[in-house]
DNA sequence: TTATAATGTAATGCA
DNA sequence: TGCATTACATTATT
């Protein structure tokens, strides 16, 4: 026996098979201590320990393994194994709650995406409607900036949701389907707004390029101040 | 380093019951000693193989096992055990993936709800220009006056803002009422906006059903900002 | 120094 | 074989 020790020891430096040795020695250990898997006894009592306190004193976990027949240290790995999986838990917990506010959200945004689309179509009736819509001088300037640049905008929240779709590939496998739908809509939108007569579209540059300023999340803490991209 | 390993084959032999064996052994902080671990150059080779291929056939287990001193057994466990912890890894990474396209789209919902807005005042104020806005069996009372409407909007949005306000600290709130709130609202505000005759949309129950559910949470979160309602 | 949180790794046992 | 579990190790922190 010591010399299977002794055997290990030497073998580390020669980092071959020692570790056939080690495995021996731990087997024959756990030939004697057969305890492999706790009892579903000791269990409940480790979980319900757990429940009330994930990290009790030592003196809490002597008492428990006195209880159980277990050494204090086994008591121990088993709240640090037991707070390992705990928190790997909850890690799966919160994606999956996230992944359900995502599709809530994406399905939100899809509403709103159809409201904007009906309001520009009561948009271009109304203005149908008015032989000449706006003249200039009536309106304030900064309502009447909006109208005449309302298509533009509408043009931008198209660049905006269009650029959206090659990298929005986060939530995962069904969302891409959204996307396409986004698209097709996003596209008969514009091509709404492409009906609007006052000319006003101006490709101004990417708007992609805004999209890549946020990629790390930070920098839209305050999501609702975002108003001013488009106020442009 | 060898004198502890002696120390735990000692106490073995004096045949103490397991348990003290195992304290003893415990007890001698097992420095160098216990290099269960494999060897960097042992890593190496099967984190290449691993690369190419997470579950390979048997023969190649054994051909590595032969070649780096490691019974079959050790390396398929090892396969295993690496496999297991690039699936935890990857759901990690899609955590954080789906986090990254959750604030990109809520930013994206933001600016399509102001937009919104805008293009519900580029309404209200082209209807306000008509001189006759609506005929009177479709509108709602007070919907049919001039800028009122516009509020009615706002505080219908409101509402919907509030109800969403609670879980505005992150996604982490499950809100399954909120879709259907948002299609009463959205049907609210398209009824508002309704002035062509289609008749599509025939006043519903009253949005202000709703208004008592939400307490305003997080009203305050960004309080400098106007487009607080619209918010998520 | 001890204790332990946090992370990683080898091995076991069961379905 | 996959998966959960046990045990142990390593590193960092207090």
């Amino acid at each position: 026996m010591l010399a299977a020790a002794a055997k290990a020891e030497v073998s580390l430096s020669s980092g071959d098979s020692e570790l056939n040795v080690m495995a021996n020695i731990w087997k024959s250990k756990s030939k004697n201590t057969n305890r492999k898997r706790f009892t579903d006894e000791q269990i409940r009592l480790l979980e319900s320990m757990f429940k009330t306190e994930s990290r009790p004193e030592m003196e809490i976990k002597y008492k428990l393994a006195n209880e159980l027949g277990l050494h204090p240290r086994q008591v121990a790995i088993w709240f640090q194994n037991r707070r390992a999986r705990s928190k790997s838990k909850l890690i799966e917990q919160e994606y999956n709650l996230l992944k359900r506010s995502y599709d809530n959200l994406a399905s939100k945004f899809d509403s709103l995406k159809n409201e904007n689309q009906r309001l520009l179509i009561q948009l271009q009736k109304l203005r149908n409607l008015m032989g000449k819509p706006q003249d200039p001088g009536k309106c304030s300037d900064k309502e009447c900036d909006n109208m005449d640049t309302h298509s533009d905008a509408e043009e931008k929240t198209n660049r905006l949701l269009d650029c959206n779709q090659p990298k929005n590939r986060g939530p995962l496998r069904e969302d891409s389907s959204e996307n396409l739908e986004y698209v097709t809509e996003e596209a008969d939108i514009l091509k709404m707004a492409e009906i609007v007569p006052d000319g006003s579209f101006i490709s101004t540059g990417n708007w992609c390029s805004f999209e890549l300023n946020f990629e790390s999340g930070g920098v839209l803490d305050h999501p609702s101040c975002s108003s001013e991209w488009w106020e442009i």
